[in-house]
DNA sequence: TAAGTGACTATATCACGAAATGGTCACTCG
DNA sequence: CGAGTGACCATTTCGTGATATAGTCACTTA
């Protein structure tokens, strides 16, 4: 039958800040959108559904009640978003991308790659922490995008990874790290000690270290790249 | 007194059964025991909830069919067990023990310390992976263990520890690893290193990196154990 | 034509009575 | 007295029909 031949560009068109009125950016990935990416409606669509998934959760927010806060029908969320998953990724990318900013600020103007490092990783299990304490609701969507591999937690390691290699590329520079070892082999090899503090899903599990743990590991990694 | 033998059993006998019944069963933990800890009719227990478990998992097993299986009657095992759980507790200590001694035979005989290291890291891994992929229905009930933080899995966990501590003592003794780190200090780092691996609950998360991490990770804490 | 929706379907969730299960205890029997 | 149990209870689990939800599409309206 007739495909419904939508006029709009489904293409990555990634503005990062383009909203009229809200502080919230809606940066989309492919695939997860559909209709027009910047659109006011679309970002009512974000607000609400942050707001609602904060205090009530993925799971008992229904599509209807998100239609219900933007005063629209069900239907024209579906024009903006292809499932209710896709707009929960989005908020879940946003916390993320929340994260990693913070873990941005916390490294940011410091000299030294070793304390660069080391308050990178005691940054990423506090606002990790963070999330899971204060914001629970939000802390279950990031779990259930572990869990299902969601394209937006894959992408926040990603992008986690190549922080952390950069952090060692500098310090290679400054001579502070050791540069025998192939930097691929060290960026992946930290990144599997700093792999359960960073996803939400295995940090669950070592609640019980927290509090030592970035020290601890910060200190050992940092022997292990002593030149 | 002596071991029991366990004559025969009504119903099939598993090699692994066998093994349970004739290796150390009675280590029981203090709460998980009522009545005679050494007696017959409690080992029979044992090898047919260890045979159920892992055919039917240890939710689909009632205790009635235990009971059925060594042919007494349902009450009889309460004798024995103050719960269902604490036979769960047992079988999935025996599991946790089997590993242990997988861990301890592959670092067995092998000379330098750095080396040991890196096999007990590999068979931890590979150990862990084999319950996880052969033994399914008995690796639910170690991570269900671990979840509810069992008894078994903590001492299991301290045993690997303890293990752990004693190959850096070497290492420091032979002078192939540096001595100025507290061995408390590294040991606890180093067992957060190997934790996530170690665990049957984590272990289920980092699937995707068990092919790689035991070597890097390894090649990685022995260059920050380096004098 | 673009913005927007009511009505529809297939699947998932819920409520709730029925059946099953973990656990106890008074009791029998040798 | 000790080995062993049937009958019993409180709580879970299960099966099932009723309800709710995700998602689609033809359609209206300005």
């Amino acid at each position: 039958m007739s495909k419904t031949t939508t006029p709009n560009t489904t293409g990555l068109m990634v503005s990062a800040a383009d909203m009229a009125a809200t502080t919230t950016l809606a940066t989309t990935h492919p695939g997860t959108a559909r209709g027009p990416v910047d659109h006011e409606v679309r970002n009512q669509i974000v607000i609400a559904a942050t707001e609602h998934f904060r205090l009530y959760g993925y799971e008992k927010t229904t599509v209807s009640d998100l239609a219900k806060a933007i005063g629209f029908s069900k239907a024209y969320i579906y024009k903006f978003f292809e499932s209710k998953q896709a707009i929960g990724e989005l908020i879940c990318a946003n916390c993320l991308r929340e994260i990693e900013a913070d873990v941005r600020a916390a490294v940011d103007g410091v000299k030294h790659p070793p304390e660069k490092f080391r308050r990178m990783f005691k940054t990423i299990v506090e606002s990790g922490l963070r999330l899971f304490f204060e914001d629970r609701k939000l802390h279950d969507i990031a779990a259930a995008a572990a869990t299902e591999q969601w394209e937006s937690v894959r992408a926040y390691e990603e992008r986690i990874k190549l922080m952390l290699q950069d952090i060692l590329r500098q310090g290679r520079e400054t001579e502070e790290f050791e540069r025998k070892t192939p930097l691929d082999e060290t960026t992946a090899a930290i990144y599997l000690v700093i792999r359960p503090y960073l996803n939400p899903l295995i940090l669950q599990h070592s609640l019980g270290s927290t509090d030592d743990a970035p020290a601890q590991l910060s200190s050992l990694v940092l022997r292990s790249l002593s030149p």
